[in-house]
RNA sequence: GCAGGGAUAGCUCAGUGGUAGAGCGGCUGUCUUACACACAGUUGGUCGGGGGUUCAAAUCCCUCUCCCUGUACCA
């Protein structure tokens, strides 16, 4: 009767309702409104960002969780946005320019241009991301969404930039930074990444000046010596004590260094001895300025070797200089030995190449409110999940050190100073500028330009991305939104941003915003391919969200993903998982539309409901309840696992196939009235409990089945969630209990009498009929349903039956059923498969025996376990019995 | 080095003291009137190794091995 299709089509589906929900703002957030409020910021994802299976994770489990506070009741604001991404987004379009004939690189272009090329970019290509959220479903507030250079936030990125620097808390120094030397900028500690590196270790002879020896000093960078002024000794060192205050003579670009006393250097360590390279290397630098010493850079910023002083090597890339060092210092008789050396490099996270140690003239950030911080994590203010995260927190915020916040970079927030153009030169030089500096009308913080523009030359460098996006959960709110929405409620995010981007605007809203910017952070788990790999572009091995929504809808992706979604560790991709959300999908569309094909219930006469009605609004009622704990606590498996298995195993496996013959024409209008009402309470509950992880199939099919229209046409999406007790309101208890025994006593007995059938090669023989000795009322209507669940003929109740010898029997909750068997069956496989049975049996008894022999069992453990194994025991010696009798029946 | 996480069926994972589970895969059947994206049945495990506590351990304790993730580094 339906021309309904067979199998689920999501596409034009998913369409249709992202369009729908969108033109009727039902994603709209109220800042007015009296509910209760419940917000989420989105982590903005980069501007040149394509949608991966991390945002996937991410943005499914903040979209279940903004779908679900609407159906409880509350004003949900869920915040979206791009981030600019500073390095990513500039070197996307510098890639461009690269590729034209002749290339041109950004210097070529000029920074005005540059930007302007960059923001034409962004116009074009930029915030594909947005739309690709929004195929996934995502429920954002999309009228509110935020780009972190827009005309809103960026002077938000400045006023907060001017107010920390009036504080003090923002200076300039020159100080040594990781330099990229692809990149050409200053970055931040975290964007460094520490990589175990196989290297050389090179020892080499300096000579002492006055030729009464040598001193033997290894290293692992060869190629920066011309820059050494110094060696250094522990003072403590026996072997060398009598060397300080002597000078040596340097390999490369030959001049004579101090030998130096220095509590930093470790006896045990190589030879004790240790080239002192301030300009290049961080600790050196440190020993350097300790002891006075000269700083000598002899690299380029971009990574050549500067030192004309040493023609052989200048000019040369810092890795070709390194091996033709240890050339030259060979030919000079002066290389002891060479061996190989594993140690940790520190790698460009945006270039991955080894950055370099490097003195410049950076802006930076002593952090504000950092104990506050430290202390809402600690004291449960902000509650992390999973809880462990928060150790890593605090040991961050322990050893935090002042953050790099200039880049150098076009594409960002230009650092919002200026210098008087008559003393610019001599400013810009100076190692650090305060608001002394401000006052006494040389330098100009603030938000806008200055009033006379042509007097002032703004600083060259843009900030770190991330020192706007630390202000995110709160500039991006107007004044009504934050009385109502801030603090946001929940925090949805991955681990690796912890330092970047968590701990940042933890510390930013308490300076800020008065407070708090969250009050829980879910860390979600990284999403990895099989083999354990993390996704990545390069390994090719991040499969594209796109085209899994396309082949498996987004419900199917959301699903599939959740439910393999662990909340402690990672995840390992398995598309099969995606399929299986997609058959869920389609097993729930076919369950709708099997209802759909059995018209309108009535309410003449009046519904008569059989256990199994009551049985499945129980367990629907404790569904709720279940999704209702698993939500509480982040468990969107469990949530998610709950749903799968209610659905398919419970609902369509046992209860619709036990009450399909009450749907058959001619069958009791009574029964068949309250199999309807049952399965239209069923599903219009259970699809609300489902809406938030698949909501188009579910708001489809709420309008399909006609409930939206029986609600005023309202969305399943607008729709509270009924109450748990609204689904088995004025039955009574005992009954409900009663029926959930007797169900449960039908399912285990089809079970069974399953099994007899496959046990005799049966299981596709509709004409066997089953005998069961009651000892459970047992009605008509129960053996119905049984003999349609077992695919038998029918099941009689006989109080006095009488096997014949041999008929195979089983130990029902209703009692001892029988399966006669008419003698069709083969004499010599059945001694064979009951010979192997009671091997198997015989071994179970005696395990059993052997722990009930056992008198400490059985004095410590409790009575029931022990009741327990007894009632096994008799179990496996009334099953050993049968069989024996059966076995000589046989011949 | 330090810190955290993990090791359970061929695969992905549940399972915090009381007969080892699910889904997928494999194998057998079945187009049984919602669904072959399905149904029925079935095959898969010394729960990483060793030791301990206990009547009883995948589960608690100790130890070892291997993977992962942070983080700190000495040339």
């Amino acid at each position: 009767m339906t021309e309904l299709p067979k199998a689920y089509e999501p596409t034009v589906v998913e369409e249709k309702w992202q369009e729908r929900w969108l033109r009727e703002g039902c994603f709209h957030a109220d800042p007015h409104s009296a509910k209760p409020a419940y917000s989420i910021v989105i982590p903005p994802p980069n501007v040149t960002g394509v949608l991966h299976m991390g945002h996937v994770l991410n943005n499914t489990i903040q979209d279940i969780l903004a779908r679900r506070a609407r159906q409880e009741g509350k004003e949900v604001l869920w915040l979206p946005g791009t981030d600019h991404a500073g390095i990513a987004t500039q070197a996307r379009v510098e890639k461009e320019l690269a590729k034209e004939n002749p290339p041109r690189t950004r210097f070529d272009v000029g920074r005005e241009a540059f930007v302007d090329m960059v923001w034409q970019w962004k116009n074009k290509h930029g915030g594909i991301i947005i739309k690709q959220l929004k195929k996934l479903g995502c429920s954002c507030d999309w009228e509110r969404e935020r780009f972190t250079m827009d005309e809103v936030y960026a002077p938000e990125v400045a006023r907060v930039f001017t107010e920390l620097f009036k504080e003090g808390l923002i200076y300039r120094g020159r100080r040594m930074v990781n330099w990229d030397p692809v990149l050409l900028t200053a970055l931040s500690d975290e964007e460094v990444i520490m990589t175990p590196t196989h290297s050389k270790l090179y020892t080499i002879r300096y000579k002492l000046a006055d030729g009464s020896g040598q001193l033997l000093v290894s290293t692992t960078r060869p190629e920066t010596i011309m820059a050494d002024v110094a060696v250094a000794v522990n003072p403590k060192d026996p072997r060398y004590g009598h060397l300080v205050g002597k000078k040596v003579l340097r390999p490369l670009c030959t001049a004579e260094i101090p030998v130096i006393a220095d509590e930093h250097v470790e006896i045990g360590f190589g030879t004790g001895a240790l080239k002192i390279t301030p300009a290049h290397d961080r600790t050196d630098f440190e020993v350097g300025m300790k002891n006075g010493l000269e700083i000598i850079d002899i690299l380029t910023p971009d990574g050549h070797i500067n030192c004309p002083g040493c023609p052989e090597l200048h000019g040369l890339d810092r890795f070709v200089a390194r091996d033709k060092s240890i050339e030259l210092i060979e030919a000079a008789g002066l290389l002891e030995k060479v061996e190989d050396y594993d140690n940790n490099v520190g790698i460009s996270q945006r270039s991955d190449v080894p950055i370099e140690p490097r003195l410049s003239m950076q802006w930076f950030l002593k952090y504000p409110c950092v104990q506050e911080a430290a202390e809402a994590v600690a004291k449960g203010d902000i509650v992390f999940r999973p809880a462990r995260w928060a150790k890593t927190y605090a040991h961050w915020l322990e050893g935090i050190q002042d953050w790099c916040i200039s880049r150098q970079l076009w594409w960002g927030h230009r650092i919002p100073v200026w210098y008087r153009k008559e003393k610019a030169e001599a400013l810009q030089a100076a190692t650090t500028l305060t608001e002394a500096d401000e006052l006494a009308g040389d330098i100009y913080v603030g938000v806008t330009p200055p009033a006379d523009p042509e007097n002032w030359v703004q600083d060259e460098d843009a900030l770190d991305t991330w020192f706007s996006s630390w202000i995110w959960p709160f500039s991006t709110m107007d004044a009504e939104c934050l009385a109502k929405f801030y603090p946001t409620s929940d925090l949805v995010t991955g681990p690796d941003i912890i330092f970047f981007w968590v701990a940042r605007m933890i510390m930013a809203g308490y300076r800020f915003a008065g407070g708090k910017p969250f009050s829980n952070v879910f860390f979600t788990s990284i999403v990895r391919d099989l083999k354990g790999r993390k996704m990545s572009k390069s390994l090719g091995n991040s499969p594209d969200p796109l085209d899994l929504i396309a082949r498996y809808g987004a419900d199917g992706l959301r699903f599939g993903l959740m439910r393999i979604a662990p909340t402690g560790t990672d995840v390992k991709f398995d598309e099969k998982q995606i399929e299986e959300g997609k058959n869920f999908a389609n097993k729930l569309y076919n369950a709708a539309r099997f209802r759909m094909m059995q018209g309108e219930a009535g309410s003449d006469p009046a519904p008569r409901f059989a256990p199994v009605h009551l049985d499945i609004l129980d367990k629907l009622r404790q569904l709720h309840d279940s999704v209702t704990e698993a939500l509480g606590k982040y468990e969107f498996n469990t949530y998610t696992q709950a749903l799968y298995s209610f659905f398919w195993n419970e609902y369509c496996s046992l209860f619709l196939e036990a009450v399909k013959n009450d749907l058959r024409e001619g069958g009791d209008p009574a029964l068949r009235n309250a199999t309807l009402l049952t399965m239209d309470t069923v599903l219009r509950h259970y699809l609300a409990l489902l809406a938030p992880i698949m909501p188009h199939i579910c708001e489809e099919l709420w309008q399909s089945l006609g409930f939206a229209a029986r609600n005023g046409g309202q969305p399943l999406m607008s729709t509270p969630l009924p109450a748990a007790d609204t689904l088995l309101g004025g039955v009574d208890e005992t009954r409900i209990s009663q029926a959930r025994v007797l169900s449960a006593a039908l399912y285990e007995t089809a079970n069974r009498a399953r099994n007899l059938k496959a046990e005799y090669n049966l299981s596709t023989n509709k004409n066997v009929r089953f005998v069961l000795k009651p000892a459970l009322p047992f009605d008509a209507d129960t053996a119905a349903r049984l003999a349609l669940l077992a695919g038998a003929k029918e099941a009689v109740a006989e109080a006095d039956y009488q096997a014949p010898k041999g008929t195979p029997t089983a130990l029902t909750p209703f009692g001892e059923l029988f399966l006669p068997l008419e003698g069709l069956v083969d004499v010599e496989a059945e001694r064979n498969r009951i010979g192997k049975q009671l091997e198997k049996i015989d071994k179970e008894i005696a395990k059993s025996q052997a722990k009930l022999g056992n008198a400490k069992f059985v004095d410590h453990a409790p009575a029931a376990v022990v009741e327990q194994e007894r009632a096994r025991l008799a179990d496996w010696q009334s099953k050993k019995t049968q069989l024996e009798s059966m076995l000589a029946a046989l011949v």
